[in-house]
DNA sequence: GAGATTAGTTAGTATAGCTAACTATATTCT
DNA sequence: AGAATATAGTTAGCTATACTAACTAATCTC
């Protein structure tokens, strides 16, 4: 296949399966952005607001309004840290259970998606997505 | 690798890679929703407002808006049908080459990330690609 | 201590998603 | 034929997510 049309069609792709797994989501209440934030958060540990914008590709307005709506919705917690200008973000309690509900579906969901695959294909879709990552890295 | 790791890391890539190339569509002066309708006019040819929000798998209120967006900019136009409730929508000539224009850029900086990988990995995210679809599809 | 830098917020704008309620046209069923 | 129903799109109103520009507060540098 042409770079081109693998181009076209990833794109494509990932837009289609995020609006999808959206519907998914949307059953906790809380958007794409604070979950994929909250998830870092979760899986990666606490960080500032710029690391957290950082490790998100997004600029840090955009970050604190979906910490304010983390924070809002009591899934994340603010500490001060020695440094007064940094906040340190950690998720609470109930973040953690939230995510891991909202993973639960979304695997739900995907598995039963997966049941027109074998487990070979299952495996190549795992070597896809540490592919995808780590185009996403350089891009 | 676990269903809930492939489950969470491609959520998580799709997210990534679309903010990532989101920063060289804005260079169009075009939000992704509305390429990926413009896309599925040019490619897949013209049809009427309701199909396009099913291809796009949004609610028809959602794509009215993208469609006025489009028109807005001048790279949709509508058309008149039999069934007098229904438009027609076709893209204009600067719609196709404003989505080729965009492709092109996409798929330079998609080049440069595939420079990290060899040629055969290359074919395997192609290949991985269609997995990918057919996954969406089922979702 | 003055000036520069850094972290985050506020303000303002645009896109993109939803539901509910509406208009206009077409179809169906007496 | 005319009434009821169904279908296609739009409008209104809400929320989330993204940006840049301009601001405040704290820290660092000289």
């Amino acid at each position: 296949m042409e770079p081109s049309a693998i181009a076209d069609r990833l794109h494509s792709a990932s837009i289609h399966l995020l609006r999808r797994l959206r519907a998914n989501d949307r059953a906790s209440g809380i958007g794409p952005a604070q979950i994929s934030a909250l998830a870092v958060l979760v899986f990666g540990g606490p960080r500032s607001l710029g690391e957290l914008a950082e490790a998100e590709q997004v600029r840090p307005p955009t970050m604190s309004r979906i910490v304010v709506g983390l924070e809002r919705a009591g899934l994340v917690r603010r500490r001060e840290t020695e440094d007064r200008r940094r906040v340190r973000l950690e998720p609470t309690a109930k973040g953690t259970r939230i995510l891991h509900e909202g993973r639960k579906r979304r695997v739900e969901s995907l598995t039963g998606a997966l049941h027109s695959l074998n487990e070979g294909e299952v495996q190549q879709l795992g070597h896809l997505t540490e592919l995808l990552e780590q185009i996403v890295r350089k891009l």
